[in-house]
DNA sequence: TCAATATCGGTAATAAAATATCGATATACC
DNA sequence: GGTATATCGATATTTTATTACCGATATTGA
């Protein structure tokens, strides 16, 4: 009952929460105390109400008129919401380019996910070491997420290979894919798959770009 | 008037697209000639009504009940929406693990874009070639795309450094960003930024993860 | 040739998301 | 202390997206 707001937040407030997080963090470092919601949207180009409406949403503290809300506890209250500070553990399948990008990327724990194993199925990758991680075999998959109880598997194999991938990691009793090859996996209800679809984004890119090309003509 | 249709086509729908190309594509190779849109549906796990709403949008010859629609249709209607055929040039700046992975990203020509040069600012990477574009100085960013007329820049630098470098493509003449910077860009209305947001699907996973978990227990 | 049926296209209903509006109120300034 | 105002919370409206429904029709098989 007492958390029954945490329910109500949508899934796109969700996927602006760390657009949030990044400029209230910069406020932060400036030592500005509060901040308001209209203020937000117009660093960030949305709505004012849009705003105010997904604060409400995760902020456990209220908005003051005049002044907005706490920088402080907006934070708090959004790392909180994603788990940035109990990071979930997760293992990546596929240690080629795509893997070793993810696992540079500087603060991924900070982002709520611990990678703790990569593995390949290429000899030549397995026992090499990728960011302190160490290339297991990929016949391993499910015995180890299944003995370390990992929740979360990342694929980012070739699309032919993904599938088996998916497979894998299911029977090791992984709970969430964050799925990196452009595939549709076939996964168990109770399964949720995040596809991270370049072929998507760039679909809306370049039909934008077209509609922009014609009307400048 | 004509191509009326083109413009009705929702955002949603044309992310959609590349999982509809994917599926045709196989039983374009098993040499399937018609499909009905309950089928494609099973397949991805979608509603039924939703992608016959898709191909309508999409397909210049109509559905014939009972069989369906041409598989061979479908996709040469889908990829000419999309521009796979005639890519448009692109540049990428920032030369590090990210761009590496999307350089060596297998078919990405086949996707409608075509990367033409990488810049970077650390001199060691300065000259050097990756998957056969070389590697130029971030100076020349501006210069470089409005020469060649480049309409697309990749942005993949750190946090910091992506608003510059946005600014920079703009000056060239840039129509459409593709951002994998964790930031919010500022630019003038005309230019579209696609944002590529890392952190926010993973923000939408971990609260499905601990959703899923909760339940659980 | 005719009946059964899978699928279509179109329209209606529902759900999700974004935006507008407005009265209430805390703060800042006179 | 009193007044002006930026901002809030709540509710209403609009837009976008998804799903349900239904009559029409091409194909299949008796």
């Amino acid at each position: 009952m007492k958390n029954e707001k945490r329910n109500t937040i949508t899934t796109q407030a969700l996927r602006r929460m760390p657009y949030y997080i990044q400029q209230l963090r910069i406020l932060q470092s400036e030592n500005v105390e509060t901040v308001s919601a209209p203020k937000i949207a117009e660093r960030l180009n949305l709505n004012e109400v849009q705003v105010r409406k997904d604060f409400a949403a995760v902020s456990s503290s209220k908005g003051k008129p005049k002044a907005g809300f706490s920088v402080n506890d907006l934070i708090d209250n959004i790392e909180e919401l994603l788990g940035y500070n109990n990071a979930d553990e997760a293992v990546i399948v596929g240690a080629g380019s795509l893997a070793q990008a993810i696992l540079a990327h500087e603060g991924f724990r900070k982002f709520g996910i611990n990678i703790v194993a990569a593995f390949d199925v290429d000899p030549y990758r397995i026992g090499s070491t990728i960011n302190e991680i160490k290339v297991l075999s990929s016949d391993k998959i499910s015995d180890l997420c299944r003995r370390m109880n990992i929740h979360i598997g990342i694929i980012t194999v070739p699309a032919k290979e993904a599938q088996v991938v998916c497979d894998q990691l299911v029977a090791g009793g992984v709970l969430a894919i964050w799925n990196f090859a452009p595939v549709h996996l076939s996964v168990p209800d109770h399964i949720l798959v995040q596809n991270e679809n370049l072929a998507a984004s760039l679909a809306v890119l370049s039909k934008h770009l077209k509609q922009a090309m014609k009307e400048k003509r």
